[in-house]
DNA sequence: TGGTCATGTGACTGGGTGGTCACGTGGGGT
DNA sequence: ACCCCACGTGACCACCCAGTCACATGACCA
């Protein structure tokens, strides 16, 4: 967390410090991230880096946990958020639609939410992160297990399994699709995340569609007599 | 690729240089990793590697793209590599498991292996891991076409989507896989390796099961009246 | 006016990096 | 005995880093 000295500083230098410093972090590794080129950037001292955070993984741990959670947060609570939703693929859809929906308007903040399962940056930054991780697949496991119990997820297959990738599907798979979509890769992502807004809103929609698609019938042809699908 | 003089070195030199900086590359990004570090760990002067190696990024390319390719090339061939196989589903079942039991017996080389995907580790690199990415992709798409044109494969559903999930899922997820069956991370496993020789073959079977099973139809519960699938 | 205190500063420390280069060494060939 | 040449070496260069600290600035209060 911040100092207090960071709050107390003009609303303007502070968004502006949080602007590059999201910059930085979103395009690097967090070993590869510089507080001295940040500093550089803003044409400030490095020394008053250190009045408002504690330390490098200060700065980088506040925006890539409460503040991009904080914003992404905003879009989901928008849409679902439900602890129940009574149908587990609209949550899912809906899920997928807010997660294209931030990522499209906030590409780098996105990015910075995605660093957080980098790995191999220090015990500390990994134990955040594996907090974290086990956080967000404690919610999708209670959502799936409830959904199993109304009949609706299969139960033949490992619990363990169903959590991995539905949690990896609400999270890392939305901006893979999304590069996909647009026929670039995250190199180049990283080099311009501004890429992302060029994804409109029906695209999303068609890839999430396929998405649940995928979820409801696998990759597999339907056996020739079956015609409860759409087409 | 090395020079000349590297493949003029006793043989037990050479296979102790590859292993600690397969070592080094494989517990850490490209630009972590440390070329200092891997002379030290094997007594030798720093300039001895310039003359085996252009730079670390000829070593690193060696060792990720040449001699890890080759390691588990073997692995694939040894149960399948047919470019035609009579079933998508045997030969994605055949390849989890060429994964699994290649990942088990050379975790670090695994490992390396996937280090190719990392992205924003400079241009040359980038290029490189793209170059590659794509000839992967190119080889599931035609796989995934032929068995679509057998009927095989649903057809209602965004090829680009299809490939990418394959791919990825006979790539990088088979190591995600592993650990969740170890009930560990990607943290610990980079911190040591060699838990991934635990996973017994029979767990691998059942994953692959599992994941077969999740592509033959999807995470749903089956519609009430269809007997057509086992249980 | 003087004093206090929050804030800003940037040179500096100690450490790391990839890569170079002038030099050493020793085995063949002539 | 001579040289050559492949190989080995580690000090060294230029650069980058996170983090520190003695000092400067300026607002507010007495």
């Amino acid at each position: 967390m911040p100092k207090k000295t960071f709050f107390n500083l003009d609303d303007d230098k502070r968004e502006a410090i949080k602007q590059v410093a999201i910059d930085e972090f979103s395009s690097r590794t967090f070993n590869e991230a510089s507080l001295s080129r940040i500093v550089a950037r803003l044409g400030i001292a490095k020394g008053s880096m250190y009045q408002y955070f504690k330390n490098k993984l200060d700065l980088f741990a506040w925006l890539a946990f409460e503040e991009a959670g904080r914003l992404k947060m905003k879009y989901l609570s928008a849409d679902i958020l439900d602890p129940d939703p009574d149908d587990i693929f609209e949550f899912i859809h809906a899920s997928l639609i807010a997660g294209f929906t931030f990522t499209r308007e906030h590409p780098r903040v996105a990015r910075l939410a995605l660093r957080i399962m980098d790995p191999g940056s220090g015990d500390e930054l990994d134990a955040l992160s594996r907090a974290h991780r086990e956080r967000g697949q404690a919610y999708i496991r209670m959502l799936l297990t409830r959904a199993q119990a109304r009949g609706q997820v299969r139960d033949d297959i490992s619990m363990d399994v169903l959590v991995h990738f539905t949690h990896r599907l609400l999270g890392q798979d939305i901006l893979d699709l999304m590069l996909l979509a647009l026929d670039t890769d995250m190199a180049s992502f990283l080099a311009d995340p501004q890429i992302a807004k060029r994804l409109d809103e029906q695209t999303c929609h068609a890839i999430s569609d396929d998405i649940i698609a995928l979820l409801r019938g696998g990759i597999a042809a339907p056996a020739s007599s079956k015609p409860d699908e759409e087409e």
